[in-house]
DNA sequence: CATGAATGAGGCTTCATTCAT
DNA sequence: CATGAATGAAGCCTCATTCAT
């Protein structure tokens, strides 16, 4: 992503992405055309090229820095859970994910639904790194099982599972509805960890 | 949708529904050009209209059959769960939806990811069918908690995430790869079962 | 839409090559725009995609043409010429070049000047064909040396020099100008002719 | 042409005409932008117009001073050739020709390939410069014939043959090939003078 | 002078759709 | 029914040029 350096460039380009990520997350990335993303920035279809490079690559770039964003954040997550045990670190991936997605929805939304649009090349990268992600809920599971905290019939699949359940929430959450984020971490939390632990003890 | 009655008409428009699927599937409804979709079915462009009314038409064809086919299956499920205790009808659930969206998992994907792509005459009356699927799991849960069998925060909620974890299935479910159905099936069951059931006490 | 009044199928190719040749020698490949192709031949731009796949592809398509017209004619030329000697061979290449390169000076024009903006593997079959053209010439040059007919310094050189001799003519000459073909092949042949024998001993 | 005078402003401009000598060389005028000859040259596009008004005006100004620098070498040729005859003279042209031909090779073609992208007035202009270098070889034609040392069938046939044969070396010449410039020189002339020489005296 | 950003026109190409044959 | 050719809108992108900083 070209992003260039001047006087009143970085605003435009912030208002690019901004306009991107909503109409992307509006009608898709297919199709939302550059008119479209031009006239919601207020200016001409050409001048889209002083700061993107291709359509392709406005995508990318909204998607890598929501990634970047994620691992950022996450980061403080797992430096906090270094010396806690399975049960809390879940609760707070838990309360970590299902956050950062009812917040993020529109990016996080994107961030599945048009990874097909990527090049190859993009595309590879941006999987690596959701792997990456998905990897530290397996590790947590896996930390669970090896101290009989967790009964998980494969960790994989329950971690795909717990994912799933987890980023569904950016798909129907509304944020002044029924219910509260609260509400609904502490739903999953419930449900996820009591799944999760051998009923019988 | 135009269903000609001809001597080789259905032929050609089986294997219309059957390349369209194919191609939303891998590249999108809006990616997906008539182009294309006529050089698979081995016709011209021009008459793909002697089948379909529009493109959108034919979206909205293979959404609502796919949505008639999940019902239909559905209904016999129902029908032999009619003595059944929620618990028994939560794991029928499970099984059921797991084994059609492993089955159907083109069908199911583009159920979800086209919706948009349909005018809204179409697209209301496809979710009022979801939702409608939908509460069946809430009455589920609604009955376990009545019974004191289930304890789930909110009922919607947990649909929402029971059904975000099944139909994930679909996305990362491979035919013969290391897991069997039976064993995600059984995964799943577990999980939500337990998370479900108050702890022991 | 209605069919405005208007041509099918091969008769409309041959307008679009028509008009092409006549707009890419004016303008210029580079210049000439699909807008005004289309517009000359009385459709809409997108209308030139059922007849032409690229713009590039109608040059080589024009180009390749005018190449298969010259070896056509020419092959003619060279089978009557088989018994003859190579002072007779040189008059009859230099009249069949002059008179093909008046007759067809678009083609021929275009056919040097905007080869540039052929694709590689087009740019190579046309080059290697106009080789094989050359060489012609040069063979005469030979045989003409091998009898002490000729006498000309470097065969490749001489070749090169007369050809482009030839060929300008198609820059300057006036269908109904001051001087007719004849005077015109009449001139060169001599000059040529002259300049290859050797001065008179 | 705008030569702003400056401190390193003559240099950048001496950079702009030399890269676009060679873009245009080698793309054609209408095929290079001016975001590669920017680029080429190590400035921005914008910068460009500090130095040049118009891309057509750097043609111009490129296809100019060709001519003014082929006149002003030409006429030291014609000031010695004064007191000579005319086949001294014609020796002396070729000579002069060719080698301005392969030492200025890139200057001479854009001066024939690119003249129709010249604007009118600027298009007449060298256009008429063209024709008045043309007479100084029709006139020695014309002198040879009045001496009985020429026979040309038509003098400006002749000395259109003449200059496209002497020209079409810019098309093949090698610098370091197999052929160095007094051979061809040397093959041109006797090819020429022989020619336009009557064969029986 | 150089720069980055803006413009508006226009580049080639593809789109879904129509319809005479 | 299938075809091929037509339409007009729209796709992404590049163009030469201008101008405030």
């Amino acid at each position: 992503m070209a992003r260039t350096i001047g006087s009143h460039g970085p605003k435009t380009m912030e208002a690019i992405r901004k306009a991107g990520l909503k109409l992307i997350y509006e009608h898709g990335f297919e199709a939302m055309s550059l008119r479209q993303l031009a006239s919601e920035v207020g200016i001409q279809v050409g001048s889209l090229y002083n700061h993107i490079t291709t359509k392709e690559d406005l995508l990318y770039d909204l998607i890598k820095a929501h990634m970047d964003d994620l691992f950022a954040q996450f980061d403080e997550v797992r430096a906090e859970g270094r010396d806690k045990g399975p049960v809390e670190r879940m609760r707070d991936f838990i309360a970590f994910h299902v956050t950062y997605h009812i917040l993020r929805k529109r990016e996080v939304f994107i961030g599945y639904s048009e990874l097909r649009s990527l090049e190859p090349n993009h595309y590879e990268e941006i999987v690596a790194l959701r792997r990456q992600y998905e990897r530290h809920l397996i590790d947590i599971l896996r930390q669970g099982e090896a101290l009989d905290l967790f009964r998980c019939g494969d960790a994989s699949v329950a971690a795909y599972g717990i994912l799933s359940m987890l980023t569904g929430v950016c798909t129907w959450f509304r944020p002044h509805g029924r219910l509260s984020k609260e509400q609904v971490i502490s739903t999953y939390s419930d449900l996820v960890l009591n799944g999760l632990m051998p009923p019988s003890r």
